[in-house]
DNA sequence: GCCCTATTTTAGTCTAACCTAAAAATTTGT
DNA sequence: ACAAATTTTTAGGTTAGACTAAAATAGGGC
């Protein structure tokens, strides 16, 4: 039984926004939201996965994926991030241009295709925006990141990801001098604006919005 | 304005058949044929092509590619064998292995992934297959090969292509040791059923029906 | 319990891309 | 030249996936 692209792009928004409300149901409003799509035709796609036993579909209750949805969905993210690491280490994109890309590369169809690319790239863990690969059997690795924000002072932190992955909250960092793998160190913490100043690879010194620094996500080192 | 995937298919059947048949008109039974639609689902999509502009289309007379329509074609063609490049030489895929996997990949749409991919495998020449790969303004480089069946007895060849892409023939090509690049000597010419026999890269013979060596594609050293 | 509002589903349309069956146009054979 | 065979188009349907407008349901406040 074969699953379209717009199926899939379904299963995918399913999922994140599961992840997002702790394993909750997702609403229907919130897919149509997610989608841009109206609610009417979310209700019109719920019922086909759910007659292809991808999602659990009580009306008016919400979805839920099944073992087999969630199984196409992370398979998909697995595609989708193995094409990033792959636009951005050996076709030299920036880590801002390769989303749109990977949209439609993730729904190409062959396995084989999948596990050659993973070698290819040395089976990496992580896609350019620091968010995790699962492996071919659907395992995500474990992050164990905080925001930036929520970070302690002074401990040397490592930027290891993003939580916003929007081409101008990508660019912004790029022209601040931020990317993964660098060393951060907060030097002040503002209680007004709950702005700080951080240190970066013990060079720099940038100034940073709450906002900014709250979809930073860093280990610490 | 944009052209579908299934478009973008119904241009690619166009300009081969009309290569096919040395220019002329193409056929809605041809056409049918090659894509294993049926004559009358031909015709619909024919007159929504005429309307984009990407065909001349005079009922019943048959078609031709505008420029416009032509420039699109090119274009799926040279992802496609670009994409088959990647798949050969970087993902290490046999070579009758790709044509599925670059059917799929020929229709990504990106202008910068095309030429960072070209740039990636050092803008290549040819294809797995040994088919030229236009270059961005959509010219075809000259190919001067001609089918072993018809070269002459004991000048050195080199296998340059193939004219049947099947993976029945690819798989025998291989399993009888012959590939692209190698050098072949006709050492023998048998006029009853006009099979031949040749001397690979000088070492071993082969024996090779007219069907086959038909397909094989070489230039004269 | 009932009303109000927000959410969700149903009903009815639309388009792209396919199909079958029938009609029309073209080509072929004599 | 004209009938027969072939090709192509038209007419009418289907399905996936979108939409709008209207109806139904659920949940919160009193
Ligand atoms: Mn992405
Ligand atoms: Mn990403
Ligand atoms: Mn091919
Ligand atoms: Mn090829």
């Amino acid at each position: 039984m074969l699953v379209s692209y717009t199926e899939e792009n379904y299963l995918k928004a399913i999922f994140a926004l599961s992840r997002l409300y702790n394993d909750q149901e997702v609403s229907t409003n919130q897919i149509s939201e997610h989608l841009k799509n109206k609610a009417a035709s979310v209700t019109d796609m719920l019922k086909r996965l759910a007659d292809k036993k991808l999602i659990d579909y009580k009306p008016y209750k919400g979805v839920k994926l099944t073992d087999k949805g969630k199984k196409t969905a992370v398979k998909v993210i697995r595609k989708h991030r193995l094409w990033e690491v792959f636009l951005v280490e050996k076709l030299n994109f920036k880590w801002d241009e390769v989303h749109d890309i990977a949209e439609q590369l993730e729904h190409i169809d062959s396995d084989k295709l999948i596990e050659k690319l993973d070698d290819f790239l040395g089976k990496p863990k992580a896609d350019p925006h620091g968010d995790p690969i699962p492996d071919a059997s659907g395992k995500f690795g474990v992050q164990k990141s905080v925001a930036l924000s929520d970070a302690s002072k002074r401990s040397a932190l490592i930027v290891t990801g993003v939580s916003d992955h929007s081409t101008e909250f990508l660019q912004f960092l790029s022209n601040s001098g931020i990317s993964l793998g660098n060393q951060l160190k907060i030097e002040e913490y503002n209680d007004y604006d709950r702005s700080i100043t951080v240190k970066i690879n013990n060079k720099r010194s940038l100034f940073l919005s709450h906002k900014a620094a709250s979809n930073i996500l860093v280990e610490i080192k």
